[in-house]
DNA sequence: TGGGTTACCTTGACAGTGTCTAGTTATTGT
DNA sequence: ACAATAACTAGACACTGTCAAGGTAACCCA
Protein backbone atom coordinates (compact mmCIF):
# COMPACT_ATOMS: atom_id res chain seq x y z
CA UNK A 1 0.00 0.00 0.00
CA UNK A 2 1.69 3.22 -0.87
CA UNK A 3 0.91 5.99 0.82
CA UNK A 4 0.48 9.28 -1.11
CA UNK A 5 3.27 11.53 0.18
CA UNK A 6 3.58 14.86 -1.24
CA UNK A 7 3.03 15.31 -4.70
CA UNK A 8 2.79 11.82 -6.97
CA UNK A 9 3.12 11.40 -10.62
CA UNK A 10 -0.43 11.78 -11.23
CA UNK A 11 -0.65 15.02 -9.47
CA UNK A 12 2.09 16.62 -11.43
CA UNK A 13 0.40 15.53 -14.86
CA UNK A 14 -2.57 17.26 -13.35
CA UNK A 15 -1.20 20.19 -12.70
CA UNK A 16 0.31 20.59 -15.83
CA UNK A 17 -2.62 19.77 -17.42
CA UNK A 18 -4.50 22.38 -15.03
CA UNK A 19 -2.08 25.21 -15.55
CA UNK A 20 -2.59 24.28 -19.80
CA UNK A 21 -5.61 25.16 -19.31
CA UNK A 22 -5.76 28.38 -17.32
CA UNK A 23 -3.19 29.65 -19.60
CA UNK A 24 -5.26 29.26 -22.64
CA UNK A 25 -8.62 30.43 -20.97
CA UNK A 26 -6.28 33.59 -19.83
CA UNK A 27 -4.24 34.26 -22.85
CA UNK A 28 -5.70 32.17 -25.57
CA UNK A 29 -3.25 29.64 -27.15
CA UNK A 30 -0.53 31.56 -27.90
CA UNK A 31 -0.31 32.46 -24.34
CA UNK A 32 0.13 28.50 -23.60
CA UNK A 33 3.70 27.94 -23.91
CA UNK A 34 5.73 25.05 -22.26
CA UNK A 35 7.84 26.85 -19.79
CA UNK A 36 4.92 29.42 -18.38
CA UNK A 37 2.91 25.67 -17.70
CA UNK A 38 5.82 24.65 -15.76
CA UNK A 39 6.30 27.98 -14.34
CA UNK A 40 2.50 27.79 -12.74
CA UNK A 41 2.44 24.14 -12.43
CA UNK A 42 5.92 24.66 -10.06
CA UNK A 43 8.06 22.18 -11.27
CA UNK A 44 11.08 23.17 -13.83
CA UNK A 45 10.51 24.11 -17.48
CA UNK A 46 11.89 20.57 -18.49
CA UNK A 47 9.67 18.44 -15.94
CA UNK A 48 6.34 18.65 -18.70
CA UNK A 49 8.85 16.85 -21.30
CA UNK A 50 8.48 13.47 -19.02
CA UNK A 51 4.41 13.56 -19.39
CA UNK A 52 3.95 14.93 -23.12
CA UNK A 53 6.80 14.27 -25.63
CA UNK A 54 6.24 17.84 -26.53
CA UNK A 55 3.97 21.01 -26.79
CA UNK A 56 1.69 19.60 -29.75
CA UNK A 57 1.01 16.29 -26.98
CA UNK A 58 -0.28 18.48 -24.21
CA UNK A 59 -2.31 20.36 -26.93
CA UNK A 60 -3.52 17.32 -28.15
CA UNK A 61 -4.40 16.17 -24.98
CA UNK A 62 -6.47 19.52 -24.54
CA UNK A 63 -8.17 18.83 -27.47
CA UNK A 64 -9.07 15.15 -26.51
CA UNK A 65 -11.01 16.28 -23.36
CA UNK A 66 -12.59 19.05 -25.63
CA UNK A 67 -13.65 16.35 -27.90
CA UNK A 68 -15.15 14.01 -24.49
CA UNK A 69 -16.73 17.29 -23.35
CA UNK A 70 -18.42 18.15 -26.90
CA UNK A 71 -19.75 14.51 -26.82
CA UNK A 72 -21.31 14.96 -23.82
CA UNK A 73 -22.84 18.24 -24.67
CA UNK A 74 -24.32 16.67 -27.54
CA UNK A 75 -25.61 13.81 -26.00
CA UNK A 76 -27.44 15.27 -22.97
CA UNK A 77 -29.05 17.94 -25.61
CA UNK A 78 -30.61 14.71 -27.60
CA UNK A 79 -31.57 13.15 -24.76
CA UNK A 80 -34.11 15.95 -23.56
CA UNK A 81 -35.71 16.12 -26.78
CA UNK A 82 -38.54 14.33 -27.88
CA UNK A 83 -38.79 13.71 -31.46
CA UNK A 84 -36.12 13.18 -34.30
CA UNK A 85 -36.75 16.88 -35.77
CA UNK A 86 -36.03 18.29 -32.39
CA UNK A 87 -32.85 15.98 -31.79
CA UNK A 88 -31.53 17.28 -35.05
CA UNK A 89 -32.06 20.83 -33.46
CA UNK A 90 -30.91 20.28 -30.20
CA UNK A 91 -27.97 18.19 -31.86
CA UNK A 92 -26.89 21.79 -34.02
CA UNK A 93 -27.70 24.10 -30.66
CA UNK A 94 -25.43 21.91 -28.83
CA UNK A 95 -22.31 22.24 -31.14
CA UNK A 96 -22.53 25.78 -31.00
CA UNK A 97 -22.92 26.04 -27.17
CA UNK A 98 -20.02 23.96 -27.01
CA UNK A 99 -18.32 26.48 -28.89
CA UNK A 100 -19.42 29.44 -27.32
CA UNK A 101 -18.16 28.02 -24.00
CA UNK A 102 -15.28 26.81 -24.91
CA UNK A 103 -13.83 28.42 -27.73
CA UNK A 104 -10.04 28.19 -27.26
CA UNK A 105 -10.64 24.38 -27.09
CA UNK A 106 -12.95 24.43 -29.91
CA UNK A 107 -10.02 26.12 -32.31
CA UNK A 108 -7.92 23.38 -30.85
CA UNK A 109 -9.73 20.73 -31.75
CA UNK A 110 -10.62 22.20 -35.42
CA UNK A 111 -7.26 22.85 -36.47
CA UNK A 112 -5.05 20.52 -38.13
CA UNK A 113 -1.70 22.35 -37.81
CA UNK A 114 -2.23 22.45 -34.07
CA UNK A 115 -3.14 19.08 -33.39
CA UNK A 116 -3.19 16.86 -35.81
CA UNK A 117 -5.07 14.17 -34.97
CA UNK A 118 -2.97 11.72 -37.25
CA UNK A 119 -0.32 11.33 -34.68
CA UNK A 120 -2.81 11.38 -31.64
CA UNK A 121 -4.77 8.03 -32.07
CA UNK A 122 -6.62 7.83 -28.68
CA UNK A 123 -7.31 12.00 -29.55
CA UNK A 124 -8.69 11.33 -32.57
CA UNK A 125 -10.95 7.89 -31.22
CA UNK A 126 -12.51 10.87 -29.06
CA UNK A 127 -13.23 12.99 -32.19
CA UNK A 128 -14.95 10.21 -34.13
CA UNK A 129 -16.90 9.31 -31.70
CA UNK A 130 -18.07 12.71 -31.52
CA UNK A 131 -18.41 12.38 -35.50
CA UNK A 132 -20.71 8.96 -35.46
CA UNK A 133 -23.03 10.49 -32.76
CA UNK A 134 -23.74 13.54 -35.39
CA UNK A 135 -23.76 10.98 -37.95
CA UNK A 136 -26.74 8.29 -36.45
CA UNK A 137 -28.47 11.20 -34.81
CA UNK A 138 -28.80 12.95 -38.04
CA UNK A 139 -30.19 9.19 -39.49
CA UNK A 140 -27.60 8.47 -41.70
CA UNK A 141 -27.41 4.02 -41.77
CA UNK A 142 -25.16 2.86 -38.58
CA UNK A 143 -21.57 2.75 -39.60
CA UNK A 144 -21.66 4.44 -43.03
CA UNK A 145 -17.96 5.22 -43.85
CA UNK A 146 -17.52 8.95 -44.85
CA UNK A 147 -17.22 8.59 -48.44
CA UNK A 148 -21.09 7.16 -48.63
CA UNK A 149 -23.40 9.36 -50.53
CA UNK A 150 -25.80 8.61 -47.32
CA UNK A 151 -23.90 11.56 -45.66
CA UNK A 152 -24.24 13.99 -47.82
CA UNK A 153 -27.32 15.31 -45.42
CA UNK A 154 -24.70 14.65 -42.63
CA UNK A 155 -22.14 16.32 -43.61
CA UNK A 156 -23.79 19.58 -45.04
CA UNK A 157 -25.77 19.97 -41.49
CA UNK A 158 -22.16 19.53 -39.75
CA UNK A 159 -20.97 22.18 -42.02
CA UNK A 160 -23.27 24.67 -40.88
CA UNK A 161 -23.24 24.34 -37.24
CA UNK A 162 -19.42 24.57 -37.89
CA UNK A 163 -19.62 27.57 -39.87
CA UNK A 164 -21.81 29.19 -37.71
CA UNK A 165 -19.82 28.67 -34.92
CA UNK A 166 -16.61 29.42 -36.63
CA UNK A 167 -17.84 32.68 -37.94
CA UNK A 168 -19.37 33.71 -34.41
CA UNK A 169 -16.32 32.93 -32.50
CA UNK A 170 -14.21 34.47 -35.00
CA UNK A 171 -16.32 37.87 -34.82
CA UNK A 172 -17.03 38.00 -38.65
CA UNK A 173 -20.76 38.30 -37.67
CA UNK A 174 -19.92 41.33 -35.87
CA UNK A 175 -21.20 42.54 -32.37
CA UNK A 176 -25.12 42.81 -34.39
CA UNK A 177 -26.36 39.48 -32.60
CA UNK A 178 -24.77 40.96 -29.17
CA UNK A 179 -22.01 40.59 -27.33
CA UNK A 180 -23.23 38.38 -24.58
CA UNK A 181 -22.77 34.43 -25.36
CA UNK A 182 -26.64 33.88 -24.58
CA UNK A 183 -27.86 36.73 -27.10
CA UNK A 184 -25.80 34.99 -29.76
CA UNK A 185 -26.62 31.40 -28.36
CA UNK A 186 -30.20 32.67 -29.29
CA UNK A 187 -29.16 34.53 -32.86
CA UNK A 188 -27.85 31.22 -33.97
CA UNK A 189 -31.40 28.94 -33.33
CA UNK A 190 -32.97 31.45 -34.91
CA UNK A 191 -30.13 30.28 -38.24
CA UNK A 192 -30.14 26.93 -37.60
CA UNK A 193 -34.02 26.70 -37.17
CA UNK A 194 -33.76 28.73 -40.61
CA UNK A 195 -32.10 26.15 -42.16
CA UNK A 196 -34.10 22.94 -40.81
CA UNK A 197 -37.25 24.16 -41.16
CA UNK A 198 -35.96 24.49 -45.13
CA UNK A 199 -35.09 21.00 -45.13
CA UNK A 200 -38.19 19.59 -43.45
CA UNK A 201 -40.65 21.37 -45.72
CA UNK B 1 12.34 62.36 -62.65
CA UNK B 2 13.45 59.75 -60.69
CA UNK B 3 15.34 56.98 -62.16
CA UNK B 4 14.95 53.72 -60.25
CA UNK B 5 18.49 53.16 -59.14
CA UNK B 6 18.95 50.11 -57.58
CA UNK B 7 15.64 48.68 -55.41
CA UNK B 8 13.21 51.74 -54.41
CA UNK B 9 11.02 51.54 -51.50
CA UNK B 10 7.74 50.16 -53.17
CA UNK B 11 10.63 47.35 -54.25
CA UNK B 12 11.43 45.95 -50.79
CA UNK B 13 8.34 46.54 -49.47
CA UNK B 14 6.80 44.19 -52.23
CA UNK B 15 9.85 41.74 -51.70
CA UNK B 16 8.79 41.44 -48.59
CA UNK B 17 4.94 40.64 -48.91
CA UNK B 18 6.62 38.21 -51.74
CA UNK B 19 8.76 36.56 -49.36
CA UNK B 20 6.29 36.68 -46.45
CA UNK B 21 3.71 34.73 -49.36
CA UNK B 22 6.15 32.43 -50.15
CA UNK B 23 7.52 31.47 -46.56
CA UNK B 24 3.73 30.75 -45.83
CA UNK B 25 2.54 28.72 -48.64
CA UNK B 26 5.76 26.56 -48.24
CA UNK B 27 5.72 25.92 -44.74
CA UNK B 28 2.45 27.55 -43.26
CA UNK B 29 1.50 30.69 -40.88
CA UNK B 30 3.74 29.20 -38.80
CA UNK B 31 6.87 29.10 -40.88
CA UNK B 32 6.31 32.71 -41.12
CA UNK B 33 9.00 34.45 -39.31
CA UNK B 34 10.16 38.47 -39.21
CA UNK B 35 13.33 37.23 -39.47
CA UNK B 36 12.70 34.80 -42.76
CA UNK B 37 11.29 36.92 -44.39
CA UNK B 38 14.00 39.69 -43.89
CA UNK B 39 16.43 37.05 -45.03
CA UNK B 40 14.73 36.18 -48.11
CA UNK B 41 14.13 39.30 -48.66
CA UNK B 42 17.71 40.34 -48.95
CA UNK B 43 17.36 42.86 -45.70
CA UNK B 44 18.13 43.12 -42.40
CA UNK B 45 15.91 41.62 -39.77
CA UNK B 46 14.37 44.83 -38.69
CA UNK B 47 14.13 46.45 -41.97
CA UNK B 48 10.44 45.22 -42.16
CA UNK B 49 9.80 46.90 -39.46
CA UNK B 50 10.27 50.32 -41.28
CA UNK B 51 7.09 49.64 -43.46
CA UNK B 52 4.97 46.83 -41.37
CA UNK B 53 4.73 48.24 -37.39
CA UNK B 54 4.60 44.25 -36.57
CA UNK B 55 4.02 40.73 -37.75
CA UNK B 56 0.61 41.44 -37.70
CA UNK B 57 0.69 44.16 -40.09
CA UNK B 58 2.14 41.75 -42.50
CA UNK B 59 -0.71 39.22 -41.99
CA UNK B 60 -3.12 42.08 -42.26
CA UNK B 61 -1.97 42.67 -45.36
CA UNK B 62 -1.54 39.46 -46.62
CA UNK B 63 -5.18 38.73 -45.42
CA UNK B 64 -6.47 41.98 -46.91
CA UNK B 65 -4.66 40.61 -50.65
CA UNK B 66 -6.26 37.45 -49.96
CA UNK B 67 -10.22 38.91 -49.40
CA UNK B 68 -9.47 41.25 -52.56
CA UNK B 69 -8.67 37.51 -54.24
CA UNK B 70 -11.93 35.99 -52.66
CA UNK B 71 -14.06 38.80 -54.42
CA UNK B 72 -12.59 38.36 -57.85
CA UNK B 73 -13.11 34.44 -57.30
CA UNK B 74 -16.78 35.35 -56.57
CA UNK B 75 -17.18 37.47 -59.03
CA UNK B 76 -16.66 35.90 -61.97
CA UNK B 77 -18.26 32.65 -60.61
CA UNK B 78 -21.69 35.29 -60.42
CA UNK B 79 -20.75 37.04 -64.11
CA UNK B 80 -20.92 32.81 -65.73
CA UNK B 81 -24.17 32.23 -64.61
CA UNK B 82 -27.51 32.60 -66.10
CA UNK B 83 -30.20 32.60 -63.62
CA UNK B 84 -30.08 33.36 -59.69
CA UNK B 85 -30.68 29.81 -58.45
CA UNK B 86 -26.81 29.17 -60.48
CA UNK B 87 -25.84 32.43 -59.10
CA UNK B 88 -26.75 31.04 -55.79
CA UNK B 89 -24.26 27.62 -56.11
CA UNK B 90 -21.48 29.73 -58.41
CA UNK B 91 -20.82 31.90 -55.39
CA UNK B 92 -20.95 29.32 -53.13
CA UNK B 93 -18.55 26.90 -55.06
CA UNK B 94 -16.51 30.01 -55.75
CA UNK B 95 -16.12 30.21 -51.99
CA UNK B 96 -14.88 26.58 -51.44
CA UNK B 97 -12.16 26.30 -54.38
CA UNK B 98 -11.06 29.39 -53.06
CA UNK B 99 -10.29 28.52 -49.51
CA UNK B 100 -8.78 25.19 -51.45
CA UNK B 101 -6.45 27.20 -53.30
CA UNK B 102 -5.20 29.23 -50.77
CA UNK B 103 -5.66 27.25 -47.64
CA UNK B 104 -3.28 29.84 -45.85
CA UNK B 105 -4.59 32.60 -46.74
CA UNK B 106 -8.07 31.48 -45.73
CA UNK B 107 -6.79 30.56 -42.00
CA UNK B 108 -5.57 33.85 -41.62
CA UNK B 109 -8.73 35.59 -43.21
CA UNK B 110 -10.79 33.90 -40.78
CA UNK B 111 -8.28 34.00 -37.23
CA UNK B 112 -9.51 37.14 -35.56
CA UNK B 113 -6.45 36.44 -32.72
CA UNK B 114 -4.37 36.32 -36.13
CA UNK B 115 -5.16 39.44 -37.85
CA UNK B 116 -7.90 40.92 -35.81
CA UNK B 117 -10.07 43.72 -38.84
CA UNK B 118 -10.56 46.13 -35.75
CA UNK B 119 -6.92 47.02 -35.76
CA UNK B 120 -6.75 47.27 -39.94
CA UNK B 121 -9.56 49.37 -41.35
CA UNK B 122 -8.29 48.82 -45.10
CA UNK B 123 -8.26 45.57 -44.82
CA UNK B 124 -11.68 45.48 -42.99
CA UNK B 125 -13.29 47.02 -45.64
CA UNK B 126 -12.00 44.42 -48.24
CA UNK B 127 -13.49 42.27 -46.01
CA UNK B 128 -17.12 43.89 -45.99
CA UNK B 129 -16.95 44.23 -49.38
CA UNK B 130 -17.05 40.35 -49.92
CA UNK B 131 -19.42 40.09 -47.20
CA UNK B 132 -21.50 42.82 -49.08
CA UNK B 133 -21.37 40.62 -52.47
CA UNK B 134 -22.25 37.90 -50.48
CA UNK B 135 -25.52 39.38 -49.19
CA UNK B 136 -26.90 40.66 -52.47
CA UNK B 137 -26.55 38.20 -54.65
CA UNK B 138 -28.02 35.83 -52.38
CA UNK B 139 -31.26 38.40 -52.49
CA UNK B 140 -30.34 40.16 -49.31
CA UNK B 141 -31.95 43.96 -49.58
CA UNK B 142 -29.15 46.27 -50.40
CA UNK B 143 -27.43 47.63 -47.36
CA UNK B 144 -29.19 45.57 -44.92
CA UNK B 145 -26.69 45.24 -41.33
CA UNK B 146 -25.92 42.20 -39.91
CA UNK B 147 -28.83 42.29 -37.27
CA UNK B 148 -31.61 43.06 -39.76
CA UNK B 149 -33.61 39.50 -40.38
CA UNK B 150 -33.34 39.39 -43.80
CA UNK B 151 -30.09 38.18 -43.61
CA UNK B 152 -30.94 35.04 -41.89
CA UNK B 153 -31.28 33.15 -44.82
CA UNK B 154 -27.56 34.86 -46.34
CA UNK B 155 -25.90 34.24 -43.03
CA UNK B 156 -26.77 30.45 -43.29
CA UNK B 157 -25.90 29.59 -46.38
CA UNK B 158 -22.65 31.34 -45.58
CA UNK B 159 -21.95 29.10 -43.13
CA UNK B 160 -22.77 26.35 -44.72
CA UNK B 161 -19.49 27.04 -47.61
CA UNK B 162 -17.66 28.15 -44.45
CA UNK B 163 -17.80 25.29 -42.25
CA UNK B 164 -17.13 22.45 -45.17
CA UNK B 165 -14.60 24.89 -46.58
CA UNK B 166 -13.09 25.01 -42.82
CA UNK B 167 -13.85 21.68 -42.54
CA UNK B 168 -12.19 19.87 -45.37
CA UNK B 169 -9.62 22.55 -44.96
CA UNK B 170 -8.47 20.80 -41.66
CA UNK B 171 -8.86 17.28 -42.59
CA UNK B 172 -11.91 16.62 -40.77
CA UNK B 173 -13.65 14.72 -43.33
CA UNK B 174 -11.17 12.34 -44.15
CA UNK B 175 -9.55 11.85 -47.35
CA UNK B 176 -12.49 10.03 -48.30
CA UNK B 177 -13.60 12.61 -50.78
CA UNK B 178 -9.96 12.11 -52.66
CA UNK B 179 -6.61 13.90 -51.71
CA UNK B 180 -6.57 16.20 -54.82
CA UNK B 181 -8.37 19.62 -55.05
CA UNK B 182 -10.58 18.72 -58.03
CA UNK B 183 -11.78 16.25 -56.19
CA UNK B 184 -12.77 17.54 -53.23
CA UNK B 185 -14.30 20.63 -54.99
CA UNK B 186 -16.32 18.21 -57.16
CA UNK B 187 -17.50 16.61 -53.38
CA UNK B 188 -18.02 19.90 -52.28
CA UNK B 189 -20.60 20.72 -54.78
CA UNK B 190 -22.40 17.10 -54.36
CA UNK B 191 -22.89 19.01 -50.80
CA UNK B 192 -23.91 22.44 -51.72
CA UNK B 193 -26.08 20.94 -54.43
CA UNK B 194 -27.81 19.31 -51.49
CA UNK B 195 -28.42 22.07 -49.54
CA UNK B 196 -29.63 24.49 -52.18
CA UNK B 197 -32.04 21.63 -53.18
CA UNK B 198 -33.12 21.71 -50.07
CA UNK B 199 -34.10 25.49 -50.04
CA UNK B 200 -35.34 25.79 -53.48
CA UNK B 201 -37.58 22.86 -53.16
C1' DT C 1 20.62 -5.15 4.21
C1' DG C 2 22.73 -3.82 0.14
C1' DG C 3 23.32 -2.72 -4.99
C1' DG C 4 21.54 -1.60 -9.14
C1' DT C 5 17.98 -0.23 -12.17
C1' DT C 6 14.65 2.87 -13.27
C1' DA C 7 11.33 6.84 -13.12
C1' DC C 8 11.27 11.56 -12.05
C1' DC C 9 12.99 15.93 -12.08
C1' DT C 10 16.53 19.69 -12.34
C1' DT C 11 20.01 22.62 -14.32
C1' DG C 12 22.41 24.31 -18.25
C1' DA C 13 22.90 25.19 -22.91
C1' DC C 14 21.63 26.30 -27.88
C1' DA C 15 19.39 28.29 -31.67
C1' DG C 16 15.55 30.60 -32.77
C1' DT C 17 11.98 34.28 -32.16
C1' DG C 18 9.71 39.48 -31.83
C1' DT C 19 10.87 43.87 -30.86
C1' DC C 20 13.33 47.96 -28.43
C1' DT C 21 17.25 51.21 -28.92
C1' DA C 22 20.79 53.39 -31.06
C1' DG C 23 23.55 54.29 -34.87
C1' DT C 24 24.54 54.76 -40.00
C1' DT C 25 23.76 55.78 -44.68
C1' DA C 26 21.14 57.69 -48.48
C1' DT C 27 17.71 60.91 -50.35
C1' DT C 28 15.32 64.81 -50.50
C1' DG C 29 13.74 69.79 -50.24
C1' DT C 30 15.35 74.34 -50.10
C1' DA D 1 25.48 72.97 -50.33
C1' DC D 2 23.34 71.80 -46.13
C1' DA D 3 20.10 70.34 -42.93
C1' DA D 4 16.29 67.33 -42.31
C1' DT D 5 14.34 63.16 -42.88
C1' DA D 6 13.58 58.57 -44.60
C1' DA D 7 15.59 53.97 -45.09
C1' DC D 8 18.15 50.73 -43.26
C1' DT D 9 21.62 48.18 -40.21
C1' DA D 10 23.57 46.30 -35.95
C1' DG D 11 23.27 45.04 -31.26
C1' DA D 12 20.88 43.75 -27.35
C1' DC D 13 17.09 41.74 -24.37
C1' DA D 14 13.84 38.60 -22.81
C1' DC D 15 11.44 34.99 -24.33
C1' DT D 16 10.52 30.51 -26.64
C1' DG D 17 10.97 24.93 -27.57
C1' DT D 18 13.92 21.37 -27.00
C1' DC D 19 18.44 18.60 -26.55
C1' DA D 20 21.92 16.79 -23.24
C1' DA D 21 23.66 15.62 -18.97
C1' DG D 22 23.28 15.17 -14.10
C1' DG D 23 21.14 14.24 -9.76
C1' DT D 24 17.78 12.14 -6.43
C1' DA D 25 14.64 9.11 -4.65
C1' DA D 26 11.96 5.02 -5.00
C1' DC D 27 11.66 0.33 -6.13
C1' DC D 28 13.19 -4.70 -7.10
C1' DC D 29 15.82 -8.63 -6.40
C1' DA D 30 19.88 -10.90 -4.21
Amino acid sequence: MTVTKSATRDDVRAGILEASIALMNEGGLGALSMREVARRAGVSHQAPYHYFTDRGAILAELAGEGFDKLYDYMVSAIGLARDKQARNRALGEAYIRFALNNPEVFRLMFRCEMVDLMNYPEAKEKADRCFQLVAETLGAPIGADKTSADLVPVIAAWSTAHGLATLMLEGKLGEAFGDTNDQREEAAKRILAFTAQQFTK
